[in-house]
DNA sequence: TTTTTACTTTATAATGATTATAAAGTAAAA
DNA sequence: TTTTACTTTATAATCATTATAAAGTAAAAA
């Protein structure tokens, strides 16, 4: 969860352009806690850069991607991937309606493979996605 | 985990008519257990039906879904999405170089969230994908 | 068994997200 | 201020998937 500075930041250390439409979508994505699509963030940059061109929308969070400021979600049964700016390891819980996704910041300890059961894997990491209803979409 | 014969019987049952196309695709998908895509599955009906279209494949799928014989697999940063036979709540061992995905048949009961936690959330299910490198791809 | 009907398959076009391309623009180093 | 290398942009291309509509066929009805 870094602060806009920050990213520029990094940016700058890995030799990019502060441009701009970097600026923006920098500033767009450090705030941003709801795990946008590109498209979510395209509409939201319009708003301030009425010009801007989604490739470069699709080029800059490839970046951040790549520098490990964002990472991507693993989709859930919808399309157009979504960004998490919280690249620490966490879990999330999904409204199977409306698609909104929240993170559980906590660890969950007792979650690992027997040696048996990892079958040789390497395990680096794990990742629980609870489904479920969300309160709103209960009452429909 | 169905056998061919009562995938089958599940389409009788919901008068689809069993035509060669889908009794192809429901004998592939009964024995295979690697989460193949659409794809895969094309690629190998191909063998035994060489002027399948693709569109047969798609829309067999998108029946098997619908009747709860499949499941799709929430995709784990590649295109194409997987299916899954295993129609029980279980977990998944995926191998981040070669995209292997290994069924992990074992309950974590500790694996709920407090009330709190949960924000007025129903929850139903939840999925764990532990992520790592295989043995194969150690190697390298 | 033959006919009929509703469901299927097929080729093809359409869609939607994302990536590639190459020309025009511009941070920022020199 | 000039230069250079990186960026942005519009556009085309790609890839998985879905829609369409004509031709084909299981299987129910006669």
């Amino acid at each position: 969860m870094l602060t806009s500075q920050e990213i520029i930041q990094k940016l700058r250390e890995n030799r990019f352009k502060i441009t701009p439409q970097r600026r923006i979508i920098v500033e767009l994505i450090s705030e941003n806690v709801n795990h946008p699509t590109a498209e979510d963030i395209y509409k939201q940059v319009l708003v301030k850069l009425p010009d801007i061109s989604q490739a470069t929308i699709y080029n800059t969070l490839r970046e951040l991607v790549a520098l490990g400021i964002l990472t991507s979600v693993d989709n859930i049964g919808e399309k157009g991937m979504r960004f998490d700016t919280n690249t620490n390891n966490h879990h999330h819980v999904y409204c199977m309606q409306c698609h909104q996704l929240v993170d559980i910041e906590r660890d969950f300890p007792s979650v690992t493979l027997t040696e048996k059961e990892a079958q040789d894997y390497q395990i680096i990491r794990n990742q629980i996605t609870f489904y479920g209803i969300c309160k709103n979409c209960q009452k429909e």
